[in-house]
DNA sequence: CGAAGTTTTGATCAAATTCAAGAGTAGTGG
DNA sequence: CCACTACTCTTGAATTTGATCAAAACTTCG
């Protein structure tokens, strides 16, 4: 049943180095050495959602931030735009001025750790290292928020679905799960969601893919990239043509 | 000339708090003493970029990290899609294995500080107080790129630019810059392509919120809201109509 | 099997993109 | 100071795309 290289349990938290230059591609490293995992693992308990569960409200005390064990959790602005789905792995639940910044709800039922953010915030004074695992991580949520701002900027269904696709590919081999096919974890209403589509457009755009021959769907969550040229088209294809009128369009001076 | 209260000369690094519950609204902390600003400064130097100048492309060696002194930069994901605009204080360049994940231009002309990577990081390794900051920072910057995602995903037009002319002015405000008036440092292209519309979406935009009375335009760059509620009202219009069909659409269980 | 929840698919309609031209602003140099 | 040029911005008309409404096909699960 272990999926990945799981080489002890507890509290998970992987990224991709900020510095390091040698690195494959977007694997992961573990940032917690067994003491500090040990550590969190003291203060910190395990809990369970049931799917469709809400796990806490945006504006909320935050009392506690979690670290994801199993299944995936979406995070909300409001209670229908997604502005992150979280795997294992994952940390959500952090605050501004003590108060939660997102809603949270379990997309599959869900287990957690539950960290009291007076320990955590204890925890960080008395480790000093721990904190740079924190920023390293902090920075790829942001390019998270970044992708998924970039995803949204698109102009097209398709290219929306495209990337989304990529990006469900790309999140899956990080975890070191087999990537010979994505498998979506959450419904066609929640990936509207996400990519700021309408259910509708979402099918369609599934539907156009499979016809023309870019993807298989073994079944609505099964998906098999069959053309990735065509998948990688589709999903560059630029946005909005804000014709850049006086710049003759360099083909961004690559060094 | 100085603008808002800025007690000393060097680095500056202001955020919210992450954890400290009373705090009027949204006004930011100086998260640098005076000794970490000296150590900082020591290894950094002020470069200056003209209008339009590229400072980074994303995929380059990430060698420098930066700290805005005066002027904006954008950063984009690729040529045309503006991730975020940056204002005095804060940091951009930030790597992802070594490599820059953005590109960074600069909208008007600008000052910075330029801090050697490697430099950055022993000075991080030397004081455990400053990435608590960092961290801190970082969150914020999260909940930006959040906050772009969440425009991005508005239907309307109008409903994105409105957001656009809140985010502008709440930024302002925590610059602790006269709030009267939104001052928009970009042209309309830099907000089209941040908003995810083309330019002459902006345009109407722009006009409909004038002849609806809900803004007035001293000039193109001058905005004073003139309907607050109005604005509001817009900028909250609920965005994709994924009909919640089963759930009977509870008005989001407050607490 | 039937019932509730999902997903696909179709037809209509509103809204934004595109293409294109015209109005408004700067900035330059005579 | 005004005319000239280069930009930026606004506005209009035609076209495309996705939202919306609605119904039918498919899944799940009790």
């Amino acid at each position: 049943m272990a999926i990945g290289p799981s080489p002890s349990a507890g509290p998970n938290l992987r990224t991709i180095s900020l510095w390091a230059p040698d690195n494959p591609l977007g694997v992961r490293h573990q940032l917690l050495n067994e003491e500090q995992k040990a550590r969190i693992a003291k203060i910190a308990s395990v809990v369970r959602f049931k799917k469709g569960d809400q796990i806490y409200l945006r504006g909320d005390a935050a009392e506690a931030a979690f670290n994801l064990i199993s299944g995936v959790v979406a995070t909300f602005l409001n209670s229908d735009h997604v502005t992150a789905f979280l795997y294992n792995g994952d940390v959500f639940g952090l605050s501004e001025e003590g108060r939660y910044t997102n809603s949270a709800k379990a997309t599959t039922s869900v287990t957690a750790y539950k960290i009291p953010i007076h320990a955590l915030r204890r925890l960080l004074s008395a480790d000093p290292d721990l904190d740079v695992h924190i920023i390293s991580k902090l920075c790829e949520e942001l390019r998270q928020a970044q992708r998924h701002a970039f995803i949204l900027a698109q102009q097209h269904a398709v290219a929306r679905v495209a990337m989304f696709l990529e990006l469900q590919e790309h999140l899956q081999a990080a975890r070191g799960e087999p990537n010979s096919e994505i498998f979506l974890l959450m419904d066609r209403s929640a990936i509207a969601e996400f990519v700021g589509l309408s259910f509708a457009a979402v099918s369609r755009a599934f539907r156009t893919l499979v016809t023309q021959k870019v993807i298989l769907l073994r079944d609505r969550r099964h998906v098999r990239v069959a053309d990735r040229p065509a998948l990688e088209r589709l999903a560059d294809e630029q946005s909005v043509g804000n014709a850049p009128r006086h710049q003759p369009r360099r083909p961004t001076i690559a060094t």
